[in-house]
DNA sequence: AGTATTTTTCTTGTATACATGAAAAACATT
DNA sequence: AATGTTTTTCATGTATACAAGAAAAATACT
């Protein structure tokens, strides 16, 4: 017998969870709509019942946020971009030190396995696919740090962020890019990957400095392309960086 | 009319969710009891529903963990207790520092409110009522930093560092306290409140790196206290400490 | 007696029905 | 016409009823 898929499907609500937390974080729903949960029901195929289970839980992921009764969809307002940057930055770091102190093999391996499916995805995949498989590779490497509690903290800033590129970028669909912008994201793309490669390398090497040093790296490029798409090429009147980056000494 | 607690007491999952929350906190409810939803509800004298909610909110919370379909209240192992003081001593040092830097005359009256309620309870309060306003004294803090994620991951490492304390000093009632563990306790109390208002002045001063030091020393004294309790005298065999305290640099 | 199997019970997951409060729409009044 | 009031509608909060699965207990078989 398989044991895990056969015959038993209880706890539906994880189900609808996952559902409204991908339509969310893709920005299929879209931040600031409200969540009818009669509506949801329907397309679900279920009772109000298990719907509210999942809200619930995607309130307290900080998805989802209340409005005297109504359930809204968490807003994008960049006003906190500052603080979002901030924490991931922090959070990336330790992540990253402390995955470089106690990875084992297997950690590499998953680490791995995933940084080369983001690769695969570079060439043909979507915008969301890609987003999803970044996400798994660095929350690879935060298992491998082996702290649930930093972990959990850097899954919630990823989730925000991916939220946020998600905004900026794919909105527009392929086929409806510029030749310039194409050229943009598949530079993007790679520079992104040779981060990754490098990062799995320090970790690899149990190299805590350096493992901070490019988790920076890399947080910096992606926070600097999301400026340039919201605030165009002037970098003026946007003080986030307010965490020095050569901070958090080596144990 | 008041408004606000006149006639509209609606969304009573709330008042659950509180309830059992401090029930959990305060370790009358046991890590690893099962939360038994009629039971519950019969306790309030309400519908499975509201339970339900409570007990959704509060894993996502961390307090409660499901094990297949029942839910537990979450386990205090000690095993993970480098992870606690290396999560909670970083985001404290973060949140102090922010709040160093950020804060204005409003935060300053709050924090130095719930410093003096804190102070007041050191005389005449009961163990739970001083790690209550403790808490309430440290997220004031955290307000002030104007980072919401990090405010929300401090509030949850001072949420369970809180049960741990529970778990190893709040067990034995005042009446039972020998006069050394008296003494010591109020010795403690003491440093602690000294602490806070060394925390404060720094603050106040917009000085980010005392502020720093400060939580460090803060979380420290905490943590040697509770390791004294857990391990006797004996420093060995607990590798806790694990991220360096003179790191994160100045800003 | 010990173990395997069946039955029973109990707890959770889901659906539906009802109550309540809020927003919107219709109406009336100035 | 504009505004204030009333009514209606609709979404959410709660209760209850039912279904299903798992643990426990009882029975039967070796």
């Amino acid at each position: 017998m398989t044991g895990t898929t056969t015959k038993k499907m209880n706890r539906g609500g994880e189900k609808i969870y996952q559902g409204l937390r991908e339509d969310i974080l893709c920005l299929r729903l879209k931040p600031g709509s409200v969540l009818d949960e009669a509506a949801i029901a329907a397309r679900y195929a279920v009772s109000r019942t298990p719907i509210r289970e999942a809200i619930i839980h995607l309130i307290s992921e900080g998805l989802v946020e209340r409005h005297g009764r109504v359930a809204l969809v968490a807003s994008l307002n960049f006003d906190n971009l500052p603080s979002i940057f901030d924490a991931l930055l922090l959070s990336s770091r330790v992540v990253n030190r402390e995955a470089a102190c106690n990875r084992t093999r297997e950690d590499l391996k998953n680490i791995r396995t995933k940084m080369l499916e983001f690769d695969r995805l570079c060439g043909d995949g979507s915008g969301v696919q890609r987003q999803d498989a970044n996400l798994e590779f660095h929350m690879a490497i935060a298992d491998a740090g082996r702290n649930e509690y930093f972990s959990s903290f850097y899954e919630r800033m990823l989730l925000t962020a991916s939220r946020l590129h998600q905004a900026c970028f794919s909105n527009q669909v392929a086929a409806e890019r510029s030749p310039e912008e194409q050229a943009e994201l598949q530079q993007h793309l790679t520079a992104t990957s040779q981060q990754h490669h490098r990062i799995l390398e320090a970790i690899e090497a149990r190299d805590a400095d350096q493992a901070d040093r490019l988790a920076v790296e890399h947080q910096e490029l992606s926070f600097a392309r999301l400026q340039n798409a919201v605030f165009g090429r002037n970098r003026d009147g946007f003080e986030a960086f307010s965490l020095a980056p050569e901070a958090l000494g080596r144990r």
